[in-house]
DNA sequence: TAAAAACCCTGTAGCGACCTTAAGGTCAAG
DNA sequence: CTTGACCTTAAGGTCGCTACAGGGTTTTTA
């Protein structure tokens, strides 16, 4: 099948599987006389593998050691749990952030009942007050590789 | 003040307020004569302005607006409500999604107890298997803006 | 007083995971 | 035989910074 057909089968752009391919995550498919990508099912069922970890938001990093291990099945698998362990730590940690910042926002939300001046809007003003009193103190931000609050994996 | 003395303050790099200034969120402060930025007490509020709301997962695009309104206080404050609602909308999207993410990553865990050839990991295998099940539904990414699960803001 | 360390400047490139565009080659239908 | 839908590579853009490189200035120390 030629690279439309895997992407619509996969729900992936065309452009992202030859993304994966540079980044050596799909191995280079065979090619048509006219030099096209011609790709087998199991191009098919390894990048759903790829797009189902992206789904569960592990960065590529960590997709390509899961793949290492797909591909080298005697050897022990202690690193995938290791692996998977920290992610959840991860994705628990940034539930937490997300929780304490929901509340924060939704009781700023709360001062300001409607439309006026900006000047009294009661959100500007909590912002203000809370930017003058708190150190910033939110996100460390060292190794939890969870990003921001904005969305992800696309389409 | 000079941008270390700044960044001290509002606990940001300088490389950071260099970067505001060039994105028009920090309008440019005078200079001495050894063409040093030379900021005042204003500079610093509207930085710990812009870092609080960075804290609250905003992007520099939605701070932007948050600023225009507070540069033209007889504005009528409607969008920052509306603003905010979607700020909170998304954020409580993407904790509904880490949540069911954390459960299938939980279940996951659950299927390998230890170290052992990667080729009977019950992880790798429920990865392969929900990968083909799964039209990979998760994520449908259109205007929610809150990033994967991995860290943002960072110092 | 001079040298060294610590700061400042501009400009550019890099991160991750793609997405978009440009400029061209190929192929099936009308 | 032309149109339009696909394919190719290569380069540049996104976001929010961070990290140089290669210079100038200021402060500290010997």
């Amino acid at each position: 099948m030629k690279i439309s057909e895997l992407a619509q089968a996969a729900h992936t752009q065309s452009e992202t599987i030859r993304y994966y391919e540079r980044e050596g995550l799909l191995p280079e498919p065979a090619r048509t006389d006219a030099n096209y990508r011609n790709y087998d099912s199991s191009h098919l069922e390894r990048l759903a593998f790829i797009r189902h970890c992206r789904s569960l938001d592990m960065t590529l990093s960590e997709v390509r050691t899961l793949l290492h291990f797909k591909d080298a099945p005697e050897e022990n698998c202690a690193q995938v749990n290791g692996l998977l362990d920290a992610h959840v730590g991860h994705v628990v940690q940034r539930i937490k952030e997300l929780k304490s910042l929901e509340k924060e926002l939704r009781a700023l939300r709360l001062q300001c009942a409607n439309s006026q001046p900006a000047a009294e809007c009661g959100i500007l003003e909590g912002l203000e007050l809370a930017a003058r009193q708190a150190p910033s103190t939110r996100r460390g931000d060292n190794t939890g590789h969870i990003h921001g609050a904005h969305a992800g994996v696309g389409r």
